[in-house]
DNA sequence: GTAATATGCACCCAGGAGGTTGCATATGAC
DNA sequence: GTCATATGCAACCTCCTGGGTGCATATTAC
């Protein structure tokens, strides 16, 4: 019943841009900061970084268009914070892959018998 | 007690690379074909591919690279399978920065009150 | 032995990603 | 008003990635 083109209401289509955002160091450095410290401006964020401020800019640029921050401009700074939700729906679609490996491998298994 | 640095086992460093192997639409649908009907052949595999059978070889390198399938030969044939346990890390890692950041906004509603 | 099948290998190419620098602009501090 | 701070924008560079082609090689089928 699980066809191999959609998962649980994330389409392949939309995924793997979804793990390519995750797919960076920087960015998944980016994210642990603001999972850990919680909302911070770009500055706060580049404390630290190997990177200049624009390079963290530009990822930052990046989650927040694979949805997984939101950023809101308060006074003369822009505050960025973890928008969970996405991380929730990447979760969800490994689970569906090995959901389905599971029943593969049991489906294999039934054949053999 | 959590660092941003690494979470449960799965450095940074290697979390990154993970990703960046799911973050492909083409590579994504090749795992969802190995999880939903088992261990193929790389012809099988290219079998409804928009690409080149060059081009899947690649995916499937970048794929056993990044430990998310393993491959055999057998006879004049590679055979390719799913190696879950890979997936499992991916995972993992994004569930705990979900719990980090559950935490984060308890300390922060700590603060608050 | 010969032909067909299934891969592996070596290049080549275009485009995008990640980084940097320099300069413009908006805001808060004094 | 002036200055320092926090960003935004744009141009440029380099390298990696995804894709393609042509040819060599190993196995199985006849």
């Amino acid at each position: 019943m699980s066809t191999a083109e959609s998962t649980n209401g994330l389409p392949i289509g939309e995924a793997a841009p979804l793990f390519a955002a995750l797919g960076d160091e920087t960015r998944l450095r980016l994210l642990a900061r603001l999972a850990d410290r919680g909302p911070g401006s770009i500055t706060d964020l580049c404390s630290g970084a190997r990177v200049s401020r624009q390079s963290i800019t530009k990822h930052l640029v990046v989650l927040e268009h694979a949805g997984l921050v939101r950023s809101r401009r308060e006074g003369r700074e822009r505050v960025c914070e973890l928008a969970p939700g996405r991380l929730q729906e990447a979760h969800g679609y490994l689970d569906v892959i090995s959901r389905q490996w599971d029943s593969a491998l049991e489906r294999l298994r039934f054949f053999v018998e």
